[in-house]
DNA sequence: GTCTATATTTGGATAGAC
DNA sequence: GTCTATCCAAATATAGAC
């Protein structure tokens, strides 16, 4: 009795890939282990994306267009207040990256994939990333530099860069600190989000 | 006419095998490129290391040690000061990485090997990391509990999470902040440790 | 679109001479 | 300690039948 897929062959080589390569690497994770994981033939692969090089590029486009756009509408209702503040806009990063990280199909492992993209330092991935999705990060920055008037565009750069670090690790559970027992993965990451929103505003309040 | 090395056949490998750690992973250097890079014979790593794990925890090992016992120098330095602020213990923490990373010899890539090592979520090297160096985050820990009495324990532990991975990023230059033209490395460094020190004293801090 | 089979390269590791 | 030579497993990728 063969059970039948839930997914297509392409979408289910996607959610493999995107589970090995946060646990093992972009180059630790094999296609071998991709395909067996995904309960497809090692050929797919190379049928439905041509490369490993091109998979790790559909991995990220498949989160990152839809998060994209979501951070971006988010940004836009915020800019549209009266007042907004430093922590409307932090919000409006961080919760489409909350809410992705708690969709039920490997949303949370996605996170920890985006962290890696960032130690891929000289890579194409990195050019990838910058050309498809730099524009969002740009036009966050603009509101950033509107509502910190006191801060010149060189220390302004500074510690937005240093919030994206933050940003980045936390969202990808790179730290220590453990889900609590009884607490569900969603009021986890809640009170994470909101953590590091009141940590990220105060350092770049900082006087 | 042949070279005479300046560095040992072992220590020439973990050179090499720190820069192409950084650039490309642990899984993706692999013991040829390492060798080749260390102008040494491929058998030399089974030789002197045993296998490319161990190799990888040696890697660590000859930054590790001593910067963690610099680390704790520093401070047990801060703890008899009279007054000792935020900012002083914060500064006990990264300026002995800070000096690392201007070491001529590779210090700078190390601290990009490290910030690799946190994305290795559950693998033998988070063990090895935690087993060998956790109780220099344990101290300093202890001594930010210290300062900031009045957050609970579970709060402060969330403040400390953001802020290692903020150190982490900034440390290991993932950033998209570039060091200005004619400036030198070791000046836009410097910089940089005073903005984590301002951002991560005022995120700890925040009301 | 999916399969089997295979070409080709590269990987970690070791044996044994020097 | 260092070398050459080699083993063997695993990698990416493709060709061609179905």
């Amino acid at each position: 009795m063969q059970e039948t897929p839930l997914f297509s062959t392409r979408q289910r080589i996607l959610g493999a890939a995107e589970e090995l390569f946060a646990e093992r690497g972009f180059a630790g994770a094999s296609l071998r282990q991709v395909t067996a994981a995904a309960h497809v033939n090692l050929a797919a692969v190379n049928y439905h994306f041509g490369s490993k090089d091109n998979l790790i590029e559909e991995v990220f486009r498949r989160r990152l267009d839809e998060l994209s756009r979501r951070r971006l509408e988010r940004l836009a209702e915020v800019d549209a207040l009266p007042d907004p503040s430093l922590e409307d806009v932090l919000d409006a990063f961080i919760t489409p990256a909350l809410e992705l990280s708690l969709d039920r199909r490997g949303g949370a492992v996605f996170m920890r994939v985006l962290a890696r993209a960032f130690a891929e330092h000289n890579g194409r991935l990195r050019k990838f990333l910058s050309d498809n999705y730099g524009y969002v990060l740009k036009d966050f920055a603009a509101a950033f530099a509107r509502l910190l008037p006191q801060l010149d565009k060189e220390e302004l750069y500074w510690r937005l860069d240093i919030a994206v670090g933050a940003l980045t690790y936390a969202m990808a559970d790179f730290g220590m600190i453990q889900r609590r027992v009884g607490e569900s993965e969603r009021s986890h990451r809640e009170r994470m989000a909101q953590h590091l929103i009141h940590f990220t505003a105060a350092g770049l309040r900082a006087e």
